[in-house]
DNA sequence: TGTAAACAGTACCAAATTAGTCCTGATTAG
DNA sequence: CTAATCAGGACTAATTTGGTACTGTTTACA
């Protein structure tokens, strides 16, 4: 199985976690605290991974007291893509990559190595296909889940 | 960057080298021990790989003397979906995948991974359409590499 | 203007995974 | 029967990943 960082899996729950809270298109701001809390993350583990996403432009940082993290732009508009590029480089399934400068041990392997771009390429296009908002548990959808229905 | 175990590549670039071995159609039967001459790979690892590549149904080993590995089909009839299953297991990218029965450490994180599921149907799509024969060299090209243009 | 709440950055450590090694056994051609 | 070759499993070393700790900077608000 290709495994992706336990990291960019816990992006996901936490970048969800701004969208989808009450407030719609409010974009809610919430501390790296907070998110530790609800999440089960560490938190510096969880300040990390802000840290990063907003270097890659993702989300906004506010220092300062009442600060924390809010989404720039709605859940809608951000793709798998660029979360997973953000947390772990530009998407490729390989270290050798067309491009890298770095002398393999075996120019044999090398040379074919290089059409790994070839699928590479293809799953960039996957993960540009899919948005946060896909990801998140309900989308926007009004089904309740079977507890909520319950009450 | 998403990265595929070494063994992956390796194994492409073996399977590659069994196919694209002179005898076109005929497929030829190598022995780990030349493999691993030919590509630099350490032979214990080439032998790992080729067991499991066997088991998997993408070539048949040959015991005894005079035995090896020999591909079952054309490298066009094989995708990289098959070979990275052979060695990774089901295709999919987080560790939290839809009915795997292992209870994760934290129910919020698990029912939003849900979703990683819509990712890694695109991401298998991505890898079926690729085959063996795209991802060699020169794919049944008659292109000479500029090397072989000198002589 | 001072203080506490928050993010920013860096260096480091521990646990998990991966690649590679080693050895012993089973099969088969000649 | 013997040498070539695959099969399988247990072990080790190295890399990578996730997590920790600490120190600094910014900002709201009393």
């Amino acid at each position: 199985m290709i495994r992706l960082n336990k990291m960019t899996d816990y992006a996901v729950v936490m970048l969800s976690h701004m969208a989808g809270h009450d407030g719609m298109n409010d974009t809610k701001v919430v501390t790296a605290v907070q998110m530790a809390q609800d999440s089960g993350v560490p938190l510096p583990s969880v300040s990390k991974l802000m840290k990063q996403l907003s270097k890659a432009g993702i989300l906004t940082s506010h220092r300062g007291a009442g600060g924390g993290y809010s989404l720039d732009r709605p859940a809608g508009d951000v793709t798998v893509a660029e979360i997973v590029t953000a947390l772990e480089g530009p998407i490729a399934l390989t270290a050798c990559v067309d491009g890298s400068d770095t002398t393999c041990g075996s120019m044999t392997l090398c040379s074919m190595s290089g059409n790994w771009n070839q699928v590479n390429q293809a799953i960039q296009g996957a993960l540009e296909s899919v948005s946060l908002a896909e990801m998140m548990p309900r989308p926007f959808a009004f089904e309740p889940t079977p507890e909520e229905r319950a009450k």
